[in-house]
DNA sequence: AAACGCGTCAACCGCATTCGA
DNA sequence: ATCGAATGCGGTTGACGCGTT
């Protein structure tokens, strides 16, 4: 099926247009204008097709065209139009005289789309993108219920205090959100550097989600159980015992997960992607390469991505030291399966971080790491919870051993 | 140094609509 | 009023320049 490509005639010239050409068309069409774009190549002795000089005429030689940058309110139009009439180039370009629908459409799909996902706008149906959404809905899923129950007298003051902290936070998250994604769009401090959301304020929103979700599933917890489940006084010593190891490793945790932040933060999983040796060596060489010291961990990728290698091993440690400690002491059976749980939790994590690193970080398996991180997380707050101290009176009645249902 | 990746933009292609004999 | 040619339109392509590896 030998398809014409648009004019019956071989000799037709495509490609880009030569100054010359363009001279050859603008003064035939100074002097003839631009009555049968069939005849206009012939006459004016172009080896071009007749669409070929309309769209070269009507996208570049019309003198009433504009050429430059587009400006803030050509901007604001295209968007405004484009809203309400979708892909209808034509009709945007109607709009701004002396642009064209092929610059607006050009000018749309390069920058504008970006732009306006970058707002949090979804570029197709203009209106804020599902992420933001749900930040906005959490607040009214939050802020309903709370003023319910606040009414019905189901506060506390302790309680109100702590949920009041908490929504705070999550207002405060929403204003990092919008910093971060403002950090991605404005210009690169130099001509030759992406605009891109700034590693901080990733490792920030992150690390802020993380800390809600903790004080959230923490304040819940002490709602659910007042009490930590202590049956006897011996059980309470050895709980004592495990919080002195449970406590430090939680810390390690957190760090960890922060330290994980600030690799997503700087896209630094998509590099040394080889374990346990970062390429060729343990060590890269330039993890101190930038001036100020302290810059290297949260900015250079190598330095940062060898923290969180240490310090995830450091939590792999510290987790199988807390349970090898803890393993013989007389304590509560749930406690034993928490600890057990986090040994095992801990493993899955940390296969999960290497495997992704191996695999240049597809989304599926990031996401399935840091939803690891937050299953850790979750372990180590159930744990730490469970091994509150009682309260006096509670204290007071508990026998000294518990009536042991079983061994 | 060569290959590669990426953004930009002019140009192309095929279909839809309009025009004019 | 009709039918083929001309024009309009929007999605898509690919050449080019530039920076990175």
């Amino acid at each position: 099926m030998g398809r014409i490509p648009c004019c019956e005639k071989e000799n037709v010239k495509r490609g880009q247009w030569t100054p010359e050409e363009d001279n050859k068309l603008a003064s035939y069409i100074a002097q003839h204008g631009t009555r049968n774009w069939r005849l206009i190549p012939k006459n004016a002795g172009l080896q071009r097709c007749g669409k070929s000089c309309r769209l070269r005429w009507t996208n570049y030689l019309r003198p009433d065209l504009k050429h430059g940058q587009f400006s803030e309110t050509e901007e604001h139009i295209i968007v405004k139009f484009h809203s309400v009439l979708g892909n209808r180039w034509s009709l945007i370009a109607a709009q701004l005289p002396g642009r064209t629908d092929n610059d607006v459409k050009n000018y749309w799909n390069t920058k504008l789309k970006k732009k306006l996902s970058g707002m949090g706008i979804d570029p197709v149906t203009h209106k804020p993108s599902s992420h933001r959404m749900w930040g906005r809905g959490l607040g009214i899923m939050f802020a309903l219920p709370f003023s319910y129950f606040l009414r019905k007298g189901y506060i506390t003051l302790r309680l109100g205090v702590q949920l009041s902290g908490l929504f705070a936070l999550g207002a405060g998250q929403g204003l990092i959100g919008w910093w971060m994604v403002k950090s991605g769009l404005e210009e690169p401090p130099s001509e030759y550097s992406q605009p891109r959301v700034s590693p901080y304020r990733l490792a920030a929103h992150l690390t802020s989600a993380f800390a809600i979700y903790c004080g959230l599933f923490w304040t819940a917890l002490s709602v659910v159980m007042p009490e930590p489940p202590a049956e006897s006084l011996a059980w309470v010593r050895g709980a004592a015992k495990v919080k002195k190891l449970a406590l430090p490793v939680s810390l390690i945790v957190g760090i960890t997960t922060i330290s994980g932040a600030f690799v997503a933060g700087n896209d630094a999983g998509r590099a040394f992607n080889t374990f346990p040796k970062m390429g060729d060596t343990w060590i890269p060489d330039n993890i101190f390469e930038m001036k100020p010291l302290l810059r290297n961990f949260f900015e250079n990728t190598a330095t940062v991505q060898l923290d969180h290698r240490l310090l995830a091993t450091t939590t792999l440690i510290a987790i199988g030291t807390m349970w090898w400690f803890t393993r013989k002491l007389d304590i509560h059976p749930a406690v034993k399966a928490l600890i057990g749980s986090t040994v095992g939790m801990t493993a899955v994590q940390v296969t999960l971080g290497v495997l992704t690193l191996l695999s240049y970080v597809p989304v599926s398996l990031g996401s399935a790491h840091q939803a690891g991180a937050l299953t850790l997380l979750t372990l180590m707050l159930l744990l730490n919870h469970t091994l509150r101290r009682p309260s006096p009176s509670l204290l007071k009645s508990l026998p000294q051993v518990a009536k042991s249902n079983f061994s």
